[in-house]
DNA sequence: TTTGTACTTTAGCCCCGTCTAAATTCTTCA
DNA sequence: TGAAGAATTTAGACGGGGCTAAAGTACAAA
């Protein structure tokens, strides 16, 4: 039931990979992500599997089991809940928190968690936007589409990210691009798919279709 | 800079060692408070004193050096603070949150653990009573006696535990000895050492001179 | 001063998680 | 169909941290 710190990290990354680009996952996926070596993604794999915490076929990459897919959630649940303390209670900025809840999601006690949880009063959404699973692993999907696909004269709503490098936050805080900011696309030229909106109800600001890529919005009214 | 878990639990047990024993520290001392064998501690202390962390001779047991001292007592920071954490904010009773500091203690972010200090309120004393150093290291010892040593009809206040047992903390709690509590001794039972005494303006009750001898308190008067 | 006993260290082994180098398997394309 | 090339796995090794068994050291008592 107590899983070694190694052993979580895999599950984690072997989920969010799974959740992108679908399974099975491979070996060199999991390298990648974790910074580490095929062949030492292989080791764990074989153990993981031992535990049945994954399906493993050997050259055909993973998937997680049902108990492992539970685990990850359950990571997920505790790191984003970290993140909303560190910037709800503490104080710090949405790109500070990343490496902070990489260690904090470790400590292991339920009672904690769920204190914390309700400490919080219950949040659905960490600060980056992304959906807080409950107690039981489940979580629901908020609509959203990215900001890349939003018709012209939409209003709507930052709701996410899509990209969590701390630079690109930072971006995005110079710019005034916050999570609840409401839009609107006047503009998108056709040369390079950069994107001109309105923020609010401030200046038109112009970004690029690499970043517009990587926002969340949902729309606010039903219009075409 | 950063040390291993293990490290920094070697530290923190020679630490506590040295505090209530003296120095220098014996390798089945250690072995004893970390549940594991006085060859294992050997080879860690050999470790450890190749990165001048403690002073070590071999048969003769350990000391801590500057570099040593300054990171043991971080570590005891970082613990005291969580513990608050826990208690103040979470609702933890105070006979639940060791474990789970055990682990919080070892979160390394400097940052963290200054703004976790700030949003406690700075807070000189954790909830057995026991001080928190500052951000430097420094924390004052205050003036506190045993409640055995306390003299007949002597108004006091209930300050801290020697003993962090839960089963001692929760036999506290069912006796309405929580910190902050005035008392006054009425009677030493010349029998056994067991103490009578009165707890705010209740009953008297009766507790036992092993349960005495782990309570620390402080005189409120100058009289005798 | 010697010796018995308790404490400590050494030697040698194990498991975890990682690595490099070499072998194997899959896949794609001529 | 049959390689070439990419991805994956195996083999073998290593450092961290722990254990047992055996050997060495300290110290108190005679």
């Amino acid at each position: 039931m107590t899983y070694t710190l190694a052993e979580e990290d895999y599950l984690k990354a072997i989920y969010k990979i799974a959740e992108r680009h679908g399974t099975p996952v491979s070996t060199s996926a999991i390298a990648e992500l974790m910074q580490t070596r095929p062949a030492s993604v292989t080791d764990m794999l074989k153990k993981l599997a031992d535990k049945e915490l994954i399906d493993y076929k050997r050259y055909h990459g993973v998937s997680l089991t049902r108990t492992g897919a539970r685990q990850a959630t359950l990571l997920i649940r505790k790191h984003r809940l970290w993140e909303c303390f560190l910037v709800d209670k503490l104080g710090f900025s949405w790109d500070e928190v990343h490496e902070i809840a990489e260690q904090l999601e470790h400590i292991q006690s339920d009672t904690l968690i769920d204190r914390l949880d309700d400490y919080l009063e219950n949040p659905k959404f960490d600060p980056h936007g992304d959906p807080i699973p409950d107690a039981s692993g489940a979580y629901r999907m908020r609509y959203q589409i990215l900001l890349s696909d939003l018709g012209l004269h939409q209003p709507a709503v930052l709701v996410g990210v899509r990209e969590h490098a701390s630079s690109f936050l930072q971006y995005l805080d110079q710019n005034r691009l916050a999570l609840g900011a409401t839009l609107e696309v006047i503009e998108v030229l056709p040369y390079d798919g950069s994107v001109r909106l309105r923020l609010g109800d401030g200046e038109p600001i112009l970004i690029s279709g690499q970043v517009a890529r990587q926002l969340y919005v949902r729309q606010t009214t039903e219009s075409a």
